[in-house]
DNA sequence: ACAGATTTGCAACTAAGTTGCAAATCTTTT
DNA sequence: AAAAGATTTGCAACTTAGTTGCAAATCTGT
């Protein structure tokens, strides 16, 4: 993959891009290090790698919360519009929702033009739900 | 507006509440700074008076922009779902699409609930996109 | 105008992310 | 396999948004 985007295969970029694989799912900064155990990286390496992988198409800036950007590999998305992403209030995990379709927004005025749509949904997941009281 | 919430009627709520009225836009803390010009307050005083405003239900957080809240007066929004906002990649802007309607997903997971839907769009506006090249 | 409740502003702090730069690591070439 | 040149890493120091504790100031109802 990283020869494929012609990009030095080193190890924190091999590290960081197994972790995200492993995943599957956004991640901030602060869990992959987690993810990575032993294996520690200085944050700006961290940061660093990201925004390449970023460059290269290999992953994108899904969302922000509570002021970290979460990251995910680009392999579901279209280049108008990601998949939408659904956070807990309540336990804080979020999901991709993937395969549920959005339509594009229409009757804009004119002279926009859309580069990229996004969805966010809050609310109370399947396990939080169940134990509601 | 503030009476009617029950909060305590202070120079820097009026103020604040004065600004984002005029303003009729989401604001992050240091737009609206600006636009008290003189009526300089903390900043600690401005994120709080927020939160009331938030608690009391007078205003949204209307979206993350580089790491920074927007808020906006909460007067267009359902309790589900806010209108969307567009943001123009170029120059920065960022418009509330008010009237412009969106569709709640359906198709979700059973077991889930949502509180709240949000969509942003990201693009060029009118100004930008006509001076292209 | 007073008493009690609430809010304000300061100083100090947290956390995410960025910048400059020398040392370390990769890749390509020989 | 080793050297040369290019790229990346890690450290220290910094920026920015937002938060916390607390004493002083401001509001409200009486």
């Amino acid at each position: 993959m990283l020869k494929g985007a012609k990009l030095y295969c080193t190890e924190p970029r091999v590290s960081i891009l197994q972790a995200m694989i492993k995943a599957d799912r956004p991640l901030a900064r602060n869990q992959m290090v987690k993810l990575l155990g032993k294996n520690h990286f200085d944050k700006v390496t961290i940061y660093r790698t990201l925004e390449c992988f970023l460059d290269a198409g290999l992953v994108h800036k899904a969302f922000l919360q509570k002021r970290a950007w979460f990251f995910e590999l680009a392999h579901h998305c279209s280049k108008i519009q990601c998949h939408p992403h659904f956070t807990c209030t309540k336990c804080g995990s979020t999901e991709c929702l993937i395969g549920v379709s959005v339509p594009m927004i229409k009757g804009l005025k004119k002279g926009i033009v859309i580069y990229r749509q996004q969805t966010r949904l809050e609310g109370l997941c399947q396990k939080c739900n169940s134990v509601t009281n």
